[in-house]
DNA sequence: AAAACCTATTGACAAACATCTATGTATTGC
DNA sequence: GCAATACATAGATGTTTGTCAATAGGTTTT
């Protein structure tokens, strides 16, 4: 996979309230709006994070009647480690 | 570990210059020379990312004459990983 | 149908960032 | 000691990013 690509996938993980969303949707799925509560951001800020966690691959988003359901994706997640593991020891591992 | 600590070990991963300076350091130690041949970016620039590498605990610096010596640190290396499992399953794991 | 609610989008703005040029600091070799 | 080499630092600049206020698009409820 190419670097821009990569790259992308790690944005996920290098913002201080993208982390504390990660860490909330850990015990499973969440309404936005829960999260909302408990983030000290506006809501069109949250919004704007949760698109990026999406694009991503790392969170999938769910969406049921006026709420949106958010939870993390094991497929995401597994590329991700993925990838830390192959930038970081030797090649052709 | 609080979010804006974390947040700041991978930001090592994402820039794209900084995937390729990873992917060269697989191999082994490079020098910062060497590195500066294969990348389209002038001296300081590499400078710059290579302070946000050895700043995130990713990258070791070692010093030898004139030349700097770049490499991998597996502890680094385990600890990013271990936050990207810690972030995507399910605490307490 | 209207009101209330949840989320996404748009536009604006300041802070952070990647990059360059120019300069400074060591170290090597003549 | 001087020139050359390797790297870091400082300053400037354009781009990206995180944030908010305002607004729009849907859905539920009354």
């Amino acid at each position: 996979m190419d670097e821009k690509k990569m790259a992308l996938i790690f944005k996920a993980f290098c913002d201080e309230n993208r982390i504390r969303i990660l860490k909330m949707l850990r015990s499973g799925e969440k309404c936005a709006c829960k999260m909302l509560d408990e983030l000290n951001v506006t809501q069109p800020t949250l919004s704007h994070h949760m698109k990026i966690l999406c694009d991503s691959g790392i969170v999938l988003g769910r969406k049921e009647g006026k709420w949106m359901y958010y939870s993390i994706s094991a497929e995401g997640a597994k590329v991700a480690a993925d990838y830390i593991k192959e930038l970081t020891s030797a090649p052709k591992g």
